[in-house]
DNA sequence: TAATTGATCAACTGATTTGTTGATTAAGAG
DNA sequence: CTCTTAATCAACAAATCAGTTGATCAATTA
């Protein structure tokens, strides 16, 4: 029922999402304990109405959820979205790490690689 | 000489850079070996003119590098460029997960967790 | 030298992003 | 009901981004 388990343009919000400095402090302030927007907006030199629109940049990217208490609409990171993401990296790291380390094997240890791969198809 | 070690914006560009199908497409394959801008144009349908600025923009990010093979400009995948963005993004999920760790404990285990945190404050 | 191959530069368009101000909704408090 | 607080909606300006076409550069090959 759910092809392509959360979409498949999650991971590129997801990822536009971090690449902004305002919102990857607010990531780093909701690691601590969910806040509200006013607590939220409250180290920046913007207005609260920006800050809105960051938030609902990070929630329609997964990575935080709201709740109601009252008129106050309380963020919530989501860590299980972070993994998503760390996962999504660390596949291609290990494969390129694992391809690093059979070249160095390969050229007899003592080179701590670096920019190689190349030089077979060179003919 | 270098305060800010690779600059405050690496992680804005570096996110950012994920942040496309394309170039994430071709990160994938950069993980499997080095690749011309060619090689990396053949899976998709735009021009190579646009592959080579999805190039400039991973390269500015601090993901690839790219060396020189007579007219060819091979794309190499730095990996610990893409450790440094899993440091940054497991560093503030550890911190929340060890949160909710002790709000279970707190909570006696039986529920796993998910959207807490307040309730203290409500006063 | 001339032609080919691999890749980049330059200029332009359309779409999206970030921020603003001003008005509006929604819930609680006096 | 009125006022205050928390937050969002709407419309707009400035900047940036992804893509295009057309021209150029650099290295290899005929």
């Amino acid at each position: 029922m759910e092809p392509d388990a959360q979409g498949p343009d999650t991971l590129d919000r997801a990822f536009m999402a971090l690449a902004d400095p305002v919102r990857r402090a607010m990531v780093a302030r909701l690691s601590r304990g969910d806040a509200t927007v006013n607590e939220l907006a409250e180290p920046f030199a913007i207005t609260k109405q920006a800050v809105s629109k960051h938030i609902q940049v990070l929630e329609h990217a997964g990575l935080v959820t709201r709740s109601r208490d009252a008129q106050r609409r309380p963020v919530h990171l989501d860590a299980a979205a972070l993994e998503r993401l760390t996962a999504w990296i660390d596949q291609y790291r290990l494969i390129a790490e694992s391809r690093f380390r059979q070249l160095d094997e390969l050229l007899g240890a003592g080179i701590p690689h670096e920019e190689q791969t190349r030089k077979e198809e060179s003919k």
